[in-house]
DNA sequence: CGTATTTGACCCGCGC
DNA sequence: GCGCGGGTCAAATACG
């Protein structure tokens, strides 16, 4: 009987015959349980419900009782057989999607790398004039991440790209595809950080020491950066005397907002005309991240929270996180815009609400019913910091923020004013709960989908400047979003963009990802890839590859 | 014991 | 040059 049952595990199977030790004098229990040991999951998975089944033959039972285990080994058999099966092509699905998605994220990566470059050296040729813009201008904030120059770039982040993926095993022969963000950081490590930092200060091309140089710190704090240099001037002057803030203000009833990051606190400090503490936290997802943010109670009103955010991520994002750096890069580089819309266009002309041709866009677009959200600012928020150019996010309109602010910075956006330096966004949600799905629904793709076009072919500014009927005293939110509405579906550049964007969808989405189908705003599981399906918060994932074609349209 | 937070000290920029 | 205030550091402490 234990022989017979040995003998009936064992056919037909070699990799199970090859797995079993030959040891006579064990219970076929015994047996099964060194059989867990050894094989896949699956299997393990399939034998332990065969062995916890209530019909599970003792084995001391009669020979009838052993065809039917006979029986059930078969179909057990059968059943690992197809697990493995579908083991291997859920394999070959993850392997796809990766490589899929670090292919978007590089070549994303690489665009809003070739735009930062531009920008700087649009900025930087030394004309006096213009100065306090052009500082700020330095700095870019793109969809967290951190961007360099542009050329060189690209070859650079492949490499680097094959560096990562080679230290974090994720892929395996076919890495020449996979791609990811994760460069900086592991460039840092690998000796290539002379170069890196080169791309990313292109105006100092000049300065090739400093090893210790931290390639993700973009704007590394004067004392870390007096640290870091030990004895060398250049890398101070890369410093811009300037950094772009968004400040978001929402209600909150937590101490912070879940903005889906990994925050560390790293100091607290009373301010000057607040009595609640102010909270300096700085980004632990990656060691080099440069970015912070400072969390302070309003003084007004103590259930709003106010969270500034300095700095763009040089790594990628969980999912739950690029809601919300997005919407403040966005937002952040929308300033940008702002500044050099009012630079080249100030003459004789009012301010351009600059914000709702960046981000409205998608919006109107991608659900226009949305558009009665729409919100005005209920004032002019002053800036927190003089010497820096601030936006304000002010999402107290609406209801409180539960728990995830980058849910509800989803859901969307509005006017805008800006004076000076400080630019006041005023978002609001009809909807007081926050979903915990980010960046879903063909709703909440503002952050990368919109703003990345007009950023990369031709700066913001060729779009914005198409956008004269917004200005920020317009006090009718219908009317804004008329105004804005026709000033978007109007603009030459922003249909080509449109069209480019859905034939990229619909012509790249499939060759690359494998039959992949991408709906404007909604992302749809595509042919013969199931999974997709399943995972909205995929979405976001895929919208890069729109973004690139539109830009390589403007190419 | 490792990690995160707290908190006083320090640095630096800016305005006077 | 000086003082103020914002921002950061880093040792001490708390926490899991």
């Amino acid at each position: 009987m234990e022989k017979r049952a040995h003998d009936d595990v064992s056919n037909g199977d070699d990799h199970l015959e090859e797995l079993l030790p030959t040891v006579e004098n064990r219970s076929p229990m015994r047996k099964e349980n060194d059989q867990l040991k050894t094989s896949s999951p699956h299997r393990q998975l399939t034998i332990s419900k065969i062995e916890n089944s209530p019909s599970e033959p003792n084995p001391s039972l009669s020979p009838s009782r052993g065809i039917e285990q006979d029986d059930q080994i078969e179909s057990a058999r059968a059943e690992m057989g197809e697990m493995r099966e579908e083991n291997e092509r859920l394999k070959m699905y993850l392997e796809r999607i990766m490589r899929d998605y670090k292919e978007l994220q590089m070549q994303f990566f690489n665009i809003v790398k070739q735009e930062d470059g531009r920008q700087q050296q649009a900025v930087n040729p030394g004309s006096g004039a213009h100065q306090e813009l052009e500082e700020s201008d330095l700095v870019s904030l793109n969809l967290g991440w951190v961007s360099g120059s542009s050329s060189v770039g690209k070859d650079k982040k492949r490499k680097l790209s094959a560096l990562e993926i080679k230290d974090q095993k994720i892929n395996d022969d076919q890495q020449g595809l996979a791609l990811s963000l994760d460069c900086n950081f592991e460039a840092a490590k690998s000796g290539t950080v002379e170069s890196l930092a080169k791309n990313m200060n292109p105006e100092k091309e000049n300065s090739s020491e400093d090893p210790k140089e931290d390639a993700g710190e973009m704007w590394p704090p004067s004392k870390v950066l007096k640290t870091m240099r030990s004895g060398e001037d250049e890398v101070s002057q890369q410093n811009p005397a300037k950094k772009t803030r968004v400040c978001v203000r929402a209600r909150c009833n937590t101490p912070t907002m879940n903005d889906g990051c990994q925050w560390r606190k790293y100091g607290q400090k009373i301010a000057k005309g607040n009595p609640c503490p102010r909270a300096y936290y700085r980004c632990t997802v990656a060691p080099s991240c440069p970015v912070r943010k400072q969390v302070q109670r309003c003084a007004e009103d103590m259930s709003i929270l106010i969270t500034t955010y300095e700095g763009t991520h040089n790594h990628p994002l969980p999912v739950s996180a690029t809601a919300m750096a997005s919407t403040t890069s966005a937002a952040a580089s929308m300033l940008l815009s702002g500044s050099l819309t009012s630079e080249s266009s100030q003459a004789g002309s009012q301010p351009i609400a600059a914000a709702t041709d960046l981000h409205g866009l998608n919006f109107y677009l991608s659900d226009p019913s949305r558009s009665k959200q729409f919100y005005l600012p209920n004032s002019s928020l002053m800036t927190p910091s003089p010497s820096h150019p601030t936006i304000t996010l002010d999402l107290t309109s609406g209801p409180p923020v539960s728990s995830s602010a980058s849910s509800y910075l989803n859901r969307f956006f509005s006017a805008t004013s800006r004076s000076n330096s400080s630019t006041s966004l005023n978002f609001h949600s009809s909807e007081p709960c926050a979903l915990p799905i980010p960046w879903g629904n063909g709703l909440l793709n503002y952050g990368t989908t919109s703003h990345q076009p007009f950023n990369k072919s031709d700066p913001q500014e060729s779009f914005l400047h198409h956008l004269p009927s917004l200005q920020k005293t317009n006090n009718n939110p219908q009317d804004s979003i008329a105004a804005a509405a026709k000033a978007i579906t109007t603009e030459p550049n922003f249909q080509s963009a449109l069209a480019a964007a859905l034939k990229s969808i619909i012509g790249v989405a499939g060759s690359a990802a494998g039959g992949t189908t991408l709906a404007l705003g909604n992302y749809q599981g595509g042919s013969g890839v199931d999974i997709f399906s399943q995972k909205s918060s995929w979405n976001e994932s895929f919208w890069p590859r729109a973004e690139i074609s539109m830009d390589q349209r403007h190419k």
